[in-house]
DNA sequence: ATACGTTTTTAGAATAAACTAAAAATATTT
DNA sequence: AAATATTTTTAGTTTATTCTAAAAACGTAT
């Protein structure tokens, strides 16, 4: 049956998503507690609500994962979030470390007519200004082949296609660094001692980044 | 001090401007009641909790009306909602009786960035697609004289400005008959046994409306 | 395999918003 | 002004979501 979800079921959901987007087939309780900043106690009600509307599969103490029912819900909450996300940037000139709180209230609007017609206004757009791909109506989406920068192979060079972290400090630190989406970084050396690399962006400038901030840059 | 209230609290305050502005200092308890689509019982409730907050002033028995703070947040949900109109209507192609659901989902969306952009974005606009004027940030507006068209002199002509009444029904009825705003209407004769009326479309079309349909269509 | 520590669930309470039914206040009619 | 009708409020529940504190289950180390 058509569902309506609660914006705080909705939520859940996205959380439960993207845990489960970390190899993991089972997300636990206390992990989805810290993502939702609540308590492990609220996590396990809702987990049960969740449950018995069929959205997720659920065995007490064994952790939940999605139903395809649930997926396909929780994709198309991600398809209007990145959608607002590549409107407030490329239509409104918001910065990309501006659109994120504004998008997590934009995404629960609920009108496909709406999510269709932005969607053909914006000219079906396929990733959003963070290089994370947009799905389409059924969920569908081609992820990148792509990799973390700290894994990328020193001595070679690729373009930045994604950040991972929608913090405003890191996407503010990358706009200082000069590092978008579309940059070519060459890798010049991996510092043994803590990981740090030391990169050459638009084969101008040379930076040190530390491990963290490498995790969160995803090449191709 | 800077509130922020509830998605069902900024509906009320929007109800309660609504009904204030036809002309009563004080709004009654039912009238409220019918207006949310609610029971007297729950509405009580609410009044109290508005109260509290200041941003309604209440007696016992005595009726609701606004603070100089509940109104301004009336306003600026207004603004919002008719900023969000003029969006769907003109950038997405939804037509004027498809929009009134969304923009309702759509006013609630707390980002003054957000509103100031979207505002700029759309040139500024004066009026939403019903006519209606669009509140600046302070609140302010300015009303054109305008009259329902059952007020409107019989014999002489005048042009459509709004309408006030944002039901599909009657938004579709008035397309087949050729009603926007702009679109030129003489008054030819009103049929005193029901007060509906004979009217002449942009010199062209001759057609009869009711009563109620020209309470709603307001002219200058 | 028992004991300890961690994780998860239950139980009980709080808040926001609604409802129904009953009581109280106000308005109207004669 | 008493009787009746209408409006409004109170009281008692319900549902969604959260919380804290306590209990139960699970995992692991010796």
């Amino acid at each position: 049956m058509k569902q309506s979800l609660t914006l705080v079921e909705e939520n859940y959901l996205k959380a439960i998503y993207h845990l489960s987007q970390n190899g993991e087939l089972e997300v636990a309780t206390n992990a989805l507690a810290e993502e939702m900043h609540t308590t492990p106690a609220s996590v396990s009600d809702m987990i049960k609500r969740l449950s018995k509307k069929e959205v997720v599969k659920y065995q007490k103490y064994k952790g939940v994962n999605m139903s395809e029912e649930g997926k396909l819900i929780a994709l198309k909450v991600i398809r209007k979030h990145r959608l607002w996300e590549v409107f407030l940037v490329e239509k409104l000139g918001f910065n990309w470390d501006e659109v994120h709180e504004v998008a997590e209230q934009l995404e629960h609007i609920k009108s496909p007519l709406l999510t269709r017609r932005l969607d053909e206004f914006l000219g079906f757009p396929k990733y959003d200004p963070h290089g994370d791909p947009i799905p389409d109506e059924q969920g569908q989406f081609t992820e990148t082949q792509k990799q973390t920068l700290n894994k990328w192979p020193v001595g070679s060079s690729g373009t930045v296609v994604a950040v991972h972290n929608s913090e405003t400090a890191f996407l503010k630190y990358l706009d200082k660094a000069g590092i978008h989406i579309g940059t070519k970084i060459s890798i010049d050396e991996v510092i043994e001692f803590d990981g740090s690399i030391d990169i050459t962006i638009d084969q101008k400038k040379s930076i040190t980044v530390s491990k963290t901030v490498a995790e969160n840059i995803w090449m191709a």
